[in-house]
DNA sequence: ATCATTTTGTAGGAGTAACC
DNA sequence: GGTTACTCCTACAAAATGAT
């Protein structure tokens, strides 16, 4: 799905992060606040906290505890601002500013006594009243500099290249491979609750995204798919990447037949009902199962009466549907099944999933559309 | 005074791990 | 499996500022 070139970008990226995991600089893709707790803790000679550590995020040798904050900018707006911090628990707040390249510009300091109950702000108007470093002031060792320096120049070409449109480079490239495998439009704002794709046929997606693969980063065998609760997405799509955030995996599952939603594991493509394989699987964890056809077939299988929580996502989408297209076109696209995903509902047949039906699906149009013509 | 632009504030989203 | 801890980003809304 992606062209050689981007492949490339994808390769490099993974190189550079894992050169940054191996320095010892980041341990997640969150890499922003990892490359800021990695360039406050040299500067203060911290001693870094462990990953899962409330609120503090370095310790001095006096005992000083920050918690650090890492804001990538592009102009110089240097803003930041918390609600709610648990600002007892910490004694500065140290809020670092990098340039793309992941220069530092600038760490502003906020004792936490000089929060407001928890609410910082730093703003335009009220950042000269904190003591600042400047950039140039910064000391970081030229090894891990230049590290950084060149996962940065990574990350960047693969948001020119337009393969990632934020800093969530997995779900982003997620989201890319299921719309582009489906025929998707993702939404536009990147804020609507619950769905991040829609089809042209009036189906709902909520796309999420794992790299799932051997690497130190991980402790935990357990992955999860977390905070599906409350989503009105028709469909799961669940995507799985390799090191090289290659497609190692993807399949479709009808989002009202996960039982477990607030916290599901990643095996749920192998156990849920109605899951559906639409990349095989490359996870020796993860089965590819029965595959996907497209949404037509697809809209038969789940008009089964033997599973009656589709029918009314179903019925719904098929009223839409046919009320747009009339009856001719239907025949006629229903032939082609490839290259349209439209949906073309047929509420009252019962028949099964397989590719047989398919094909007895297709001759019979033919037959029909043959016999039409020839009137 | 009104409209346009810039800046700040907020809500909602992403991913992972530890603890129970 | 459920919850809560950690992380940051983005788009939009609202407010502030600038231009006419």
């Amino acid at each position: 799905m992606f062209t050689k070139q981007q492949e490339l970008l994808l390769d490099n990226f993974a190189d550079k992060s894992d050169h940054l995991f191996a320095l010892g600089i980041i341990s997640t893709d969150s890499f922003t606040g990892e490359i800021g707790e990695y360039v406050v803790c040299k500067h203060f000679n911290l001693k870094k906290s462990n990953r899962v550590t409330q609120a503090v995020d370095g310790v001095s040798t006096t005992g000083e505890r920050f918690q650090v904050k890492s804001k990538v900018i592009s102009k110089s707006y240097f803003s930041f601002n918390a609600k709610s911090l648990e600002h007892s628990l910490f004694d500065t707040l140290a809020v670092v500013y990098f340039d793309r390249l992941y220069n530092p510009l600038k760490i502003v300091i906020v004792p936490s006594c000089k929060s407001n109950n928890g609410e910082f702000k730093i703003t335009s108007a009220t950042i000269s009243t904190f003591e600042q470093i400047d950039g140039t002031d910064i000391k970081i060792n030229a090894k891990a500099k230049s590290a950084i320096n060149e996962f940065a120049v990574a990350y960047n070409s693969l948001e020119e290249a337009g393969i990632i449109r934020s800093r969530r480079i997995v779900g982003d490239i997620g989201e890319f491979y299921a719309c582009s495998k489906l025929n998707l439009k993702q939404s536009e704002n990147r804020n609507e609750k619950g769905i991040d794709a829609r089809h042209d046929n009036g189906l709902t997606f909520e796309i999420k995204t794992r790299r799932v693969y051997e690497s130190g980063r991980r402790i935990s065998e357990t992955r999860r798919l977390n905070n599906l609760v409350g989503k009105t997405a028709d469909y799961l799509i669940v995507v799985a990447l390799d090191r090289s955030f290659k497609c190692a995996g993807m399949w479709i599952i009808p989002m009202q037949n996960l039982t477990n939603p607030k916290s599901a594991n990643l095996k749920v493509v192998n156990t849920t009902e109605g899951t559906l394989n639409i990349v095989p699987s490359k996870i020796p964890s993860l089965q590819t199962g029965e595959s996907f056809k497209t949404f037509n077939l697809r809209k038969r299988v789940l008009t089964n009466p033997v599973n009656s929580t589709f029918i009314t996502k179903t019925t719904r989408t098929k009223k839409e549907t046919t009320k747009r297209r009339p009856k001719r076109a239907i025949i006629s696209e229903e032939i082609s099944i490839e290259p349209t995903h439209t949906f073309i509902g047929n509420n009252d047949s019962s028949l099964g999933s397989g590719g047989c039906f398919t094909w007895t699906i297709v001759i019979i149009l033919l037959l029909l559309l043959i016999g039409y013509l020839s009137n």
